[in-house]
DNA sequence: CGTAAGGTTGAAGTCTATCAACATTGGTGG
DNA sequence: CCACCAATGTTGATAGACTTCAACCTTACG
């Protein structure tokens, strides 16, 4: 496990078999502008951990995670740092036009991207609607899970911003598992405590404390740190402070 | 003062005179264009403090601020109620492609909006790249607004919160004034305390003590509970923790 | 002039941060 | 194979920031 994995992945992939062919920038092209996405993209991956693109570093290239995690954080001088993103699968990362990066990307976890060059990319956002279109309606979404999360930053209390993360978690991975959420649910944590608290605007020992706590109170299993059992989704929506359904759709 | 206003203004008015025709979603619009989104266009104005649309009714309409502030917000079961957007003239109201609303829109200050019928609007977005292209552009502006309020949500101290808004709104209005940021600047305040509240996470008195220490300590005098100058904005942007132009720039 | 809305200030209480010690885990090298 | 180390996580005690509850002030308006 030496080998500097951060590199350039020769395999050339079919954007048919792709696993986010649907979901991701690309999920509304036709065989075309499939074509002319293949000749300007190419696969990166990076280690959990290591930094993809610096704050204020030329981005060189656009792109989407293919598999894995990566989270976008904003850090003050004095080292406070808010996590403003989180990138799952199909997310993309970057911003058409613009020269350097507005903040730090790192892999959370091991991650594979998709990375398009940047100025054939936006070259290509002019020529097919498609790619424009179906960049408007996830920036849009992520513009309403945005939102979200800041009522969740500005107004929940520790326990409840917990239970709104995990609530997240457990949404998005049972979305990709292609599973209901009815019955019990159980998934690993992609973040560590710190990621948590960096996330939730809190300090990790409280990250930690709430996490007991929900434990002790029965409204979360754990199995190591890692390892997550809900017993009753609805349980944790309340505990979130979120009535029925009101949580986000992601 | 007592006729409703509330209405549909009948005056009916030209975009080429528009004093958001240069910033807002029609921005890069050709004459044909204009001219289909006249067809669909309507004025209605609001009262500070009246409801433009509440969260979960059914969108009749999408649009844009043309005159006066509009504030998005979520309001929690219990009451507890968090700002999730500010709109300023040009800023754009409304989801091509949702069916109701997410959020409540209210008028802050007595407010003027551009209204297009919903369906056709819809229609023109599939038309014209021109709208849907300066729509991706602001959803983007918007979303990297988001992001930095985040940070504010999450990791700043009262003082610091109070500091970034206030460096935020004189930002703007010295950019609508088309002034720039030396010398001192001299603005009002469009929100209330609660509003501010309601926007930065904290509660009223909080945000009433924090403004008052600001004055006591010089980096803002106050006239009234509104009218603010501020000496030095270098002064300012240090006290919310922000670094040199780490601001946002809108 | 009286009232309501918006704003200020004080005192007490609560929640979360901070500082610190300790536990657990996985990997590395002797 | 085991000991050690670093990274991650837990738990406790204390401190501090912000909220809560309450009284009071100011202004505009009918």
């Amino acid at each position: 496990m030496n080998k500097l994995k951060d590199d350039i992945l020769h395999l050339s992939q079919d954007c048919g078999n792709c696993p986010i062919r649907h979901r991701a920038v690309c999920a509304r092209c036709d065989s075309d502008e499939l074509e002319r996405l293949d000749q300007i993209k190419y696969y990166r991956s990076f280690e959990a951990g290591q930094t993809v693109i610096w704050s204020g570093d030329r981005m060189e290239f656009v792109g989407s995670v293919v598999s894995g995690i990566a989270s976008l954080t904003q850090t003050m001088e004095d080292g406070r740092t808010q996590m403003v993103g989180l990138l799952l699968p199909s997310d993309f990362v970057g911003r058409p036009g613009r020269e350097s990066a507005a903040y730090d990307v790192v892999a959370t976890t091991d991650l594979v991207m998709c990375c398009f060059r940047k100025k054939p990319f936006e070259q290509l956002m002019v020529d097919t609607p498609h790619v424009a279109q179906r960049l408007l309606e996830m920036t849009l979404d992520e513009l309403d899970a945005a939102r979200e999360w800041m009522l969740v930053l500005g107004r929940k209390t520790a326990r409840e911003k917990i239970a709104s993360l995990l609530s997240i978690i457990a949404r998005r991975d049972a979305s990709l598992k292609l599973q209901g959420m009815q019955g019990q649910l159980v998934f690993d944590l992609p973040l560590t405590r710190e990621a948590m608290a960096d996330y939730l605007g809190l300090t990790l020992e409280t990250v930690s404390r709430q996490v007991s706590a929900l434990k002790r109170d029965g409204v979360i299993q754990l199995e190591g740190k890692r390892h997550i059992t809900i017993p009753d989704f609805a349980r944790l929506l309340e505990e979130a402070g979120d009535d029925g359904d009101g949580g986000i759709m992601v």
